[in-house]
RNA sequence: UGGGGUGUAGCCAAGUGGUAAGGCAGCGGACUCUGACUCCGCCAUUCGGGGGUUCAAAUCCUCCCACCCCAGCCA
């Protein structure tokens, strides 16, 4: 298989597998990624795909895609085809290796039909309601379905006519016979086969009756030979059902290893609630940039390896933890560092006046697209008498900590001139600061220093008034506005939203350049943050940009305070 | 109050009887045509708490505390 770079430190599961490889219990390593074709996948999964794929690789092993696709009612082949696509976009790549435990579906009702002669399942006719009445509580025992001493040819013959699809949906449940008064409620003769008459993405209407999950995960994984079944930390009370299935029907018993599901603030990550985030409209779809979908991410502008480093970055454990998102925020960073090419645009404009500028003049100057790659090379930034700045560079009464603009104060263009303030324009109404009128030096150009000059510690971005591209800007800001929202149980998840998430910039400025980066195109634009062409609503000629990330801002930090 | 788990710095996380790795954040400094990047330095006498065993305990024993998960014909 053809893997990314995997880098990953010591953790328990390693611990685990390099025992199992030292004992001689196992000669290779075959993992998983088991998702459930309901949604999209989200940054929590792709923890467990890079743990899965990236142990695999990191013992020379393989790892299975594995639809657990037994609820057709809640399964789409939409969800399919996204999974894959955001696996392969992570980077992994699983070869031959697809798999469906619906292709297990015959096998797996053999393994019924073995229970039943093995008298150890049995066809039960209560209701959901009756059920969970015998089911007993946390701390009493449940008591006998009075179906459960019904002879094994009873058993057979009804199992067999719930499949020919005698019976009304839910009316009957094949269950284990195991232990009604179990401290483990997993163990009170749980349900393993319902019937539900729902069109299944890839059997079709083959079947009217579905094994649960607990009846097909791990006997899936027994059939294709996994060494270590990795799943989240809810599923260990379910491990002693798991070895009662693989003794009862005396089968390869897989071992299963529970880690602690990621958390990451100001986010959620359950299926359910993303759902309802995109049923209601709360997002534009899955992939909104804000969602912490593996398709939201990437449309945001998450490149796939900043994604990987952030699953190295955090470890695996068996503690419920909580991630800080800056973690996440940081790895993007790092990567976009080093392959975003640079350019300037000015998020809210304020226009500059050079008044000792030739009136109709303009040059060009040369800039680099990577102050530390000199081989993605250089572009042309034009200049003329009038410019636009961000007002967030001019302050009309700064600090002395400020390093911009201001009355009276000096500072260098960036690839430009130094330039000082001379004059501030207000609108007489309302008194709003419309616009600076500026002098420059013509001895500082693209950089340069006279001798004797003092330095400027102040650099800004600016744009070209007649050349600059208008563009539509999207800032992003966090999805919720509570940092961990399970610690807010009795509120809503609608209360919980940052309404603030997204900020709309019609006409931001950007450099001229820039008329022609693609969708997917990340660029820095200096001192602002990293901004990536949206995939779905550029158009060519005219990109909209997504907001991925900011810069790390200590001056932000000092204003602060 | 039954069962299953977890507790090491602000957030993760190594450590498996020999005297607390690493990362992120934070703080201080250097560098800088991005207040970015990069670089250097600092940052747990202590491992949820109390007892005990041992020459030696985050690691072993014991009692206690806190938090998470389980009563779907979901996964």
């Amino acid at each position: 298989m053809s893997q990314p770079e995997v880098q990953m430190g010591p953790n328990f599961i390693r611990n685990i597998i390099d025992e199992d490889l030292a004992s001689g219990k196992h000669q290779t390593v075959i993992t998983r990624f088991p998702p459930e074709p309901n949604g999209y996948l989200h940054i929590g999964h792709a923890k467990s795909i890079c743990l899965n794929f990236g142990l695999a690789s990191y013992y020379r092993g393989r790892c299975h895609l594995r639809f657990d696709d037994t609820n057709p009612v809640k399964e789409e082949q939409e969800y399919i085809d996204a999974i894959k696509e955001d696996v392969r976009w992570l980077g992994f790549e699983w070869d031959e290796y697809e798999f469906h435990a619906s292709d297990y579906f015959e096998t797996l009702y053999a393994y019924a039909e073995k229970l039943v002669e093995k008298d150890q399942a049995f066809v039960c006719d209560l209701t959901p309601d009756e059920m969970r009445e015998y089911r007993g509580t946390l701390t009493e025992p449940g008591k006998q379905s009075p179906f459960r001493g019904r002879s094994v040819e009873e058993n057979l013959d009804l199992l067999r006519r719930m499949r020919a699809g005698e019976f009304a949906d839910g009316s009957r449940v094949l269950r284990a016979k195991i232990d009604m008064a179990s401290p483990n409620l997993n163990l009170r003769d749980p349900i393993i086969y319902r019937i539900l008459r729902a069109t299944h993405p890839r059997t079709g209407d083959a079947w009217c009756i579905y094994p649960m999950y607990d009846f097909a995960h791990g006997q899936s994984d027994s059939i294709e030979e996994i060494t270590h079944s990795l799943c989240t930390l809810e599923f260990q009370d379910h491990r002693p059902l798991y070895d009662w299935f693989c003794e009862a029907l005396e089968i390869y018993h897989p071992q299963q290893i529970e880690f602690a599901r990621l958390n990451l603030t100001y986010t959620v990550m359950s299926k359910r609630r993303l759902l309802e985030l995109v049923n209601e409209k709360h997002v534009s779809g899955w992939d909104d940039p804000r969602m912490p979908t593996l398709s939201g991410m990437r449309r945001r502008g998450f490149p796939a390896a900043a994604i990987r480093t952030f699953c190295e970055r955090i470890g695996v454990g068996k503690s419920d933890s909580v991630i800080d998102m800056t973690v996440l925020e940081d790895c993007v960073r790092e990567e976009l560092d080093q392959s975003a090419p640079r350019a300037m645009g000015v998020l809210r404009p304020l226009k500059v006046t050079i008044t000792n500028y030739p009136e109709g003049a303009s040059e060009e100057f040369t800039a680099p697209c990577h102050p530390k790659n000199p081989e993605m090379g250089c572009r042309t930034i034009p200049f003329s008498r009038e410019i636009y700045v961000d007002r967030d560079d001019f302050m009309e009464d700064p600090p002395k900590k400020f390093f911009r603009l201001g009355p009276d104060r000096e500072v260098r263009l960036r690839y430009g001139y130094i330039i000082h303030c001379d004059e501030i324009i207000r609108d007489p109404a309302s008194g709003e600061v419309t616009e600076l009128r500026c002098s420059y030096d013509p001895e500082t150009g693209g950089g340069k220093l006279p001798e004797g000059r003092k330095k400027v510690k102040g650099i800004i971005h600016w744009v070209s008034a007649a050349h600059a591209l208008p563009v539509k800007v999207r800032l992003y800001d966090r999805l919720l506005s509570v940092a961990d929202p399970a610690g807010e149980k009795q509120r809503d998840d609608r209360e919980l939203l940052n309404p603030d998430s997204l900020e709309q910039i019609d006409k931001a400025l950007v450099e001229p350049g820039l008329a022609t980066a693609e969708p997917g195109d990340a660029f820095q634009f200096e001192r602002l943050g990293y901004f990536v062409v949206d995939a779905a609503d550029s158009e060519p000629g005219r990109p909209v940009f997504n907001r991925v990330v900011t810069l790390r801002d200590t001056w932000a930090k000092v204003a602060e305070n």
